[in-house]
DNA sequence: TGACATTAGTCTCAACCTGAGACTTATTCG
DNA sequence: CGAATAAGTCTCAGGTTGAGACTAATGTCA
């Protein structure tokens, strides 16, 4: 079991030990939760974010991304630092400093000691680990209109609705479909892929796959309305 | 000299040793300018970041504020975090892991062992802090839109002509002034002080100060079109 | 079978925002 | 005085945004 090959390393926490700590993002059923390992047994029943320490040499991207893979079985596609955490705070590998990385993942069913834990009921996760999925949910929130993560919610086909979803899972509020779709449509992002999905009641929606098209970057003027 | 007061912890570099490094942004004449320290001499004359080692317990944030202001004489208005650096290039002090911030601050007059060093002309920085000084630009870009960074580069009293010209400095193209004074108005950011100054040639320019006041927050849709 | 609920997808419009150029005002310089 | 210079203002066409109303295609259930 691969989770377990890391575990000599966290058996013996010291002082002044450096920590790269993974928030594994996704989004079921209008929840987003986080990948958290089970720790403890019954009544001590505990959680944890996937975390390990950088090896000699290796670059904290690439630790980082070696973490997110033992936990949920593949690379993410998107992975991104959210911050170094050293607040005194607790850890469940005694790390004074932590590295916090953030991924944007599909929902799939995890294998053994992983769950996805909601991300309104985080009391059981250790304090450091709670902070970083706050700064980490801040960050994919940011993200969300820069960068496509979006689609790394999602199936590699999906609908309209679906993909609408997913940005107000993330940003936590409604948005409207009429312009949701015009904003994707000036945006050349998705292509139809010329099959449709019934989904029981109601009209089957179009799917749709991500395929960007080169665009015009819109530079505009500042914003000191959001300041 | 303050600037003396940590050498002993920059003399003994160990490995798997941490630093805070703190990247100081100001601007002046229209170009950006970070502060560094004069290391080495004559034909071996250096550069360096300001960076010091964490206290033990001490927060990552405190660490970095004292850092500045040792270098600078007062904490600055603003510190923010810019990630972890962990890339195995060349740093002054040895540390394999570095944590950079951050700042804004007016420009004035350094002491002793400290310059402003022109951001176009960073090549006798080390590599680790070369790469710190390109991603604490871009956070500040990013900042400038989403908090009063700007008003931290000017003296409490400055005119709209030196306010617009310092956001064209940070983002690094012109702005139209008739727009940029009319998103300034609607932001209610700023109030004139009653004075006026004439600098030689033109008109006299009336005198604003920083005075924020309560404003609803503007929360739009999803702009697809940056990403 | 046919009304109805449900979901997808489209159209239109008023209000607002933005970029840009042209204009007015106040000052120094020669 | 008139030109040069910089500050500050006005207006307008075109684009963007939020919102509601509309059509379309399906399953449900009486």
């Amino acid at each position: 079991m691969g989770a377990r090959t890391a575990s000599s390393s966290r058996t013996a926490p010291s002082a002044g030990t450096v920590s790269i700590d993974v928030v594994l993002v996704s989004c079921h059923e209008r929840r987003l939760s986080v990948l958290a390992e089970a720790t403890g047994a019954a009544k001590r029943r505990g959680f944890s974010l996937p975390w390990g320490t950088p090896a000699k040499g290796e670059h904290l991207d690439a630790a980082a991304a070696r973490i997110a893979r033992r936990a949920f079985g593949l690379a993410p596609a998107w992975i991104e630092q959210a911050g170094a955490f050293a607040d005194g705070t607790e850890h469940p590998g005694g790390a004074t400093l932590s590295v916090c990385y953030v991924a944007v993942l599909p929902r799939g069913e995890p294998m053994a000691p992983w769950w996805w834990m909601g991300t309104h009921a985080l009391t059981r996760l250790p304090e450091r680990h709670r902070r970083m999925v706050t700064a980490a949910l801040s960050v994919v929130r940011v993200r969300l209109e820069q960068a496509p993560i979006a689609f790394n919610l999602l199936p590699r086909e999906f609908t309209l609705s679906e993909l609408q979803q997913a940005y107000e899972t993330v940003l936590g509020r409604r948005l409207h479909k009429a312009s949701f779709r015009r904003a994707l449509q000036a945006a050349f992002l998705v292509e139809p892929t010329g099959e449709w999905r019934g989904a029981g009641r109601g009209r089957p929606a179009q799917l749709y796959r991500y395929a960007p098209r080169r665009r015009k970057g819109a530079r505009r003027g500042v914003r000191l309305d959001l300041l």
